[in-house]
DNA sequence: GCTCACTACCCAATCGTTTGGGTAGTGAGG
DNA sequence: CCTCACTACCCAAACGATTGGGTAGTGAGC
């Protein structure tokens, strides 16, 4: 590319060098229709790019967007991007982003209302154009200040009413589950259900209760624990759940596969083997879902697509489109983990279901 | 805090309302000691600041780093973000640069030479004020043309001779594993090495055996086998280590923690059972070693520290200072899956011994 | 009464682009 | 020959902040 760091050439230096007004150049360089039109002469045009290929010309994207009021500058808000599923979002964000010129700001929120405001603020006050919330909290107050300021906005991995977001189908999501694990003979099972304020969580309980009593289940409320996403609170949570006295269920549904990777650290110290006294299914599919000792069943959700599809409806936002929120489908994966005709046989199954 | 969008109101706004010049303005706002000296009466500054509370004004960053040539941006490129190793990381650099009024970028490169380029030159043209760059290669060839084009960077993660970096004491972590190992009375061992251009593979593979060495013992160049760093990489790996016909190790150690899941869930399918009769350890002791299935023995490196480090690395450079490479400590965490004598018994040790 | 040193400000240029509004020069049409 | 419409440019004012260099006004010292 080129030799030298980019900024020592300016657009001034450009004309100086050929004898122009730094207007012309920026015209030809950065015209639209423009160019075409009463812009410069094609020979001067071609003229212009070549040398600005040659010196290595780079606009000053502080000098344009303080002339233009546009920095081309996304914020993104996440909970933590050592949560391999927001990680995977950004990815998809970085790339979409990336398609579109834009850059992006990625801060860590830890679902900390206080750092949300503080981050949204340091983002604002870059002057990005327009903010994808990855950690919106179900009763969104900060949201409905966000729309008062004007600002620009998306919701991506959680969805709150009113406002445009980009996730998966959680509710089929745990339909699916739910579907599974009663094909699987289970009728005694326990969710651990992730943080009450996350709609991720919230929906994909939803959903997996629903269908479940639709096919003739019962789900009482103790069977839905609420824990963090991460391993330990899966583990905290299905620890508590296998000390329970009164009853012990044959399948956990955790909404999340570090949740449901803590759960199976838990059944194993209670000397429960994973896949034959007790099913786990996890959420999200995550890279390692399918290689564990014992692989984890879990529904498969496009992260990846999710964060791609959040900068559109941001752009599309920008743009000044009404953009509809978007639910990706999320595909169930069965593994050892929840398959009891795997290696126990039919003989597992009707045990199970007394 | 403010209830409007920033940038609706300028320094030239305040000037205005209080009836002086922007300049007296900005010295009282901005300055350090102009502002005790003769910048203004403290009265007048006392005005100044009460007004810009009020209104909510903030600076525009973009019409300040346009005049002072200066971003208060940090750009960082990592492999990817999805490595839960990197995110963790970044976690420490987004806290770090937050702390000293930076923000930063960061991008993935999926540790493609040609991506790499491509995004450092993005994050140029961004005019970042420097790099962190947690993607270096051993042949480092970009590196010498950053230093030539003068954009201060620092190295994170890995590590390569001649750079300023903040990592992890690889090799010393590599020994520890060799010593662990060595004592559980393992002497056949297999290496998940990581690919070759990662200064971490390399040098916690190097560090181990030459500490293997030095105890005694062997370890023939067949027995090293390079891999990538995630979980399909650490599968293929192991698989191809259990297969060899003339020898088979009673322990594996796998560079990253990702690996090492992977080198497990391979154990699994050679019908092995991790811990009692292969042992595996791995490295960066992430969240998930202590609660798999069979917790994961790791040399925890202070990644979150690494990233901190990182940031400060950086500023130092950004400040003129000459800056010097930093290793962080490495600690061995024992856990069941290379922990013989925690069911076995003192009989599994020495028969491994023969 | 004059100089000197402050104090408390103001002025204007500057950073690199963008953009609405000119304006010489040219050729065609009447 | 004059007008008109182009073509191919140039001019200058922004955008919001920073910064080296003024300069009135005041009080002290001699």
């Amino acid at each position: 590319m080129t030799d030298i760091r980019p900024g020592s050439v300016t657009l001034k230096d450009l004309a100086a060098e050929l004898g122009l007004h730094p207007s012309t150049v920026s015209r030809i360089l950065h015209g639209k229709a423009d160019t075409a039109r009463g812009a410069a002469a094609p020979v001067t045009a071609e003229r212009v790019r070549d040398l600005a290929k040659k010196v290595g010309y780079s606009p000053d994207p502080q000098a344009t967007s303080l002339r233009t009021r546009r920095t081309h500058l996304l914020g993104v808000i996440v909970p933590r991007l050592s949560d391999l599923v927001l990680a995977v979002m950004y990815e998809g964000i970085d790339e979409a982003a990336d398609d579109a010129n834009y850059s992006t700001f990625v801060m860590n929120s830890r679902d900390d209302t206080l750092i949300q405001r503080r981050k949204m603020e340091i983002m604002l006050s870059r002057r990005v154009d327009g903010l994808i919330i990855g950690d919106a909290h179900l009763d969104g107050n900060i949201l409905d200040e966000l729309t008062e300021r004007k600002v620009p906005f998306v919701l991506m991995n959680r969805t709150i009413a009113g406002f445009a977001s980009a996730t998966c189908d959680d509710t089929l999501g745990g339909a699916l589950v739910a579907q599974h694990l009663w094909d699987q003979g289970h009728r005694d099972v326990s969710i651990i259900a992730g943080e009450p304020y996350a709609s991720t969580g919230v929906d994909r309980t939803h959903g997996f209760v629903s269908r479940f009593r639709a096919l003739g289940g019962t789900i009482p409320e103790s069977a839905i624990v609420w824990s963090r996403f991460d391993t330990t609170g899966g583990h905290t949570a299905a620890d508590s759940i296998l000390r329970g006295t009164h009853r012990r269920p044959s399948a956990i549904f955790a909404v999340n596969d570090f949740a449901a990777i803590g759960a199976m650290g838990a059944a194993n110290s209670h000397g429960l083997h994973v896949g034959r006294d007790l099913a786990i299914v996890g959420f999200n599919d995550t890279s390692l879902a399918a290689q564990l000792p014992i692989a984890l069943s879990s529904v498969r959700s496009p992260m990846h697509d999710i964060g791609r599809v959040a900068v559109k409806l941001l752009l599309g936002v920008l743009n000044g489109d009404a953009v509809e929120s978007v639910k990706l489908a999320p595909v169930l994966c069965v593994r050892d983990s929840s398959d009891f005709t795997w290696e126990a046989g039919q003989e597992a199954v009707t045990a199970r279901q007394r």
